[in-house]
DNA sequence: GATGAATGAGTGTTCATTCAT
DNA sequence: AATGAATGAACACTCATTCAT
């Protein structure tokens, strides 16, 4: 990224511009071009198409939002694993200790989101027309599993392969709600600080959530 | 609609197939009017443009969408306003009725979502290019008012004015967070009935939701 | 014209305004249907085409220029061959009589003009794309054999055939310049008054220029 | 203009036989680039649009007529000042050296206008539809000033201010003959050496003409 | 590395005209 | 007399992409 040639730079900047302002389908390459002070020539020389070009600008955050999300949402589940090692009721334990593990993923998220902050506006809400264009729910499908194991342990059920096919479709709304969540405070929220401030609140909204599922009938 | 030309009938059947296929912006006039059995000068006969022809097919629903927005989350708040009256905690009343009346209205925009389920398909996920591509925010902004109130009483806080920047704020995400409810039910049940099975327990989720934001803090 | 149909009239009105709001060419048989409150094929059935309904606007006030033309110019040299049996100077003649006879053909010409002002505006300004886009010229052919009469006696020439490629040069510009001071007063003055006030002075212009040819040498 | 590119100049050529054959408005790109032997999207390198073509190809005459108008018309009035310095009679003087610098000026633009013939019938006759359709005009409110000036000298009339609406008129109509003059030569000349011995003719009417109104009443 | 040139298929849209009813 | 529907060809213009140099 640093190291890039001052020409691709231009062109990743005149880039970033056109489909911030167009989006992905209506951006012209010819226009990138000209803002960028280059031949359409050029740009075929660093990059192989169109997609291509706004991968660039969305590759390396995504990477490490990936990376983020297997980190915390896949490898470990250690948090919910102890608990469940021990004889407690796990919807008061989790109460007790207030979610404090999930919390600090959260910050985490959030700490990242805004470091690439417009890398992932881009993404998130000019990508159609790319094989982004369901990033949300890709990105859903992926923690998808993760929820799934603390619902499981909450409702105190014993295997994946006995949820109903309600619990499936709710645990799949809370994990796409909990991907709501980040997303609206990226585009609401102005920085880093304001965001990480109305995160506690948008927390409380989402253990409300759960409880209120998990105690349900 | 019931006694519309043939014609005009196979060219909104094929406008469906082509914008569902491809969304608006890469929908093809020609392919559609190919698909109808017509030449393009067919559809400027019955359409003024792309636009009105995608607006066609999904402008009965909206209004009928509109009015039932209008009705339930506008000039009513009686619930709310007839509790108000009483010296009782607003938000244990609601509880303790179990928020039928809000119920209520869910089920009712649920039956009209399926009604006209393929319209609003459409309308949610293949607008991009249309005046409609922020129909979601356009619908939040309608019911934000609607759940302000109910926030003020809620907290007993005396006046709109006083309400703070993080009020606002996780206002606004409640607003949006119902929206967002009601459109994953349309977009992953398979018929009204499941829809108004799997609203159940996403009610449960939003009244946690806000229970958890109301008493927070 | 007085008993023409209904629909035609609205339709011919219709056309005036479209026509000269635009040119023949850029102008719109479905705009002017429209404006008449008819449909394309109600048109068709007045009219054959697009330039016929042009025509009908114009027809008539062009008939009654041509028939002023042949007579005035064309069956009549009265005035030339009354003089040119006498023995006197024809250049000096014509200026003692101030060209009345001229002056009056003239009065007569800007009468018809501006009894159907709009038309003939219509017709020398927003005919470009009709048969009668070059309608100056085919007028200015129409009168250059009286000017040719004219030029003839003035100067004193035995015959027609004996006119030099220079002579019939200035005949034709002559010719051509006296049509563009009738076409000028059409388009700058306001009203038939105003017309023939500014046509005396125009009139001394014409004379001073056709004795600045006749004395050339 | 010389080194263009082999490509442009087939296109130029091309446009310039189909705008001249059908006018700008009804002229086709497509017949133009098929002519010229290559797509649209080539035309569309070289050219923004369809005018832009039209541009080309009587941009450069049109910039030197203007230049030589500016030059003519505008910054000298020489011949009027040096008379109006002296104590003659003005009508006198002009007559008395035979306007020849009116002259001089007239054997320049003919000059110019026959070394760009074509360019130049083009912008003339075929220009309806572009920024160019009413040239004529506009050349002649360039011009108008010039004429102005040398009618209040030759009247002696004091002032601008002083001019009646009749004198208005008739200068008005003056400048618009002069420019008249001009296209009558260009577009019935085969030649410049013809034009400019037509031309000889012409000024002794323009004079004459001008001699009848300044001396009239 | 980058240019300038060119492709070829595509776009939405407009038009005068026709014709069965 | 007039409608409503439909044709079919044409329009100017834009696009991502390619490639010889």
């Amino acid at each position: 990224m640093e190291n890039e040639k001052e020409t691709k730079k231009k062109l990743k900047k005149a880039a970033f511009k056109e489909f911030s302002e167009k989006g992905f389908m209506k951006a012209s390459l010819r226009n990138i071009c000209k803002e960028a002070g280059l031949t359409t020539g050029a740009l075929y020389f660093f990059f192989s198409d169109k997609e291509d070009l706004f991968d660039s600008l969305i590759e390396e955050p995504l990477k490490k939002l990936n990376a983020a999300i297997e980190n915390h949402f896949i490898e470990e589940m250690s948090t919910s694993k102890k608990m469940a090692g021990e004889n407690l009721n796990i919807a008061e334990m989790a109460a007790a200790q207030g979610f404090e593990d999930d919390k600090a993923i959260a910050r985490d998220i959030v700490h990242l989101l805004f470091e690439y902050r417009e890398s992932f506006e881009l993404l998130l809400t000019k990508a159609q027309g790319t094989r982004y264009e369901n990033i949300r729910d890709m990105i859903v499908d992926k923690v998808e599993d993760h929820y799934t194991g603390l619902y499981v342990m909450m409702k105190g059920i014993e295997s994946h392969k006995k949820l109903s096919k309600e619990d499936k479709f709710i645990i799949h709304w809370m994990s796409h709600d909990q991907i709501e969540v980040f997303i609206h405070i990226l585009l609401h929220c102005k920085n880093e600080k304001e965001a990480l401030n109305q995160m506690e609140y948008m927390i409380d909204y989402i253990v409300g959530g759960w409880f209120g599922v998990i105690n349900s009938k």
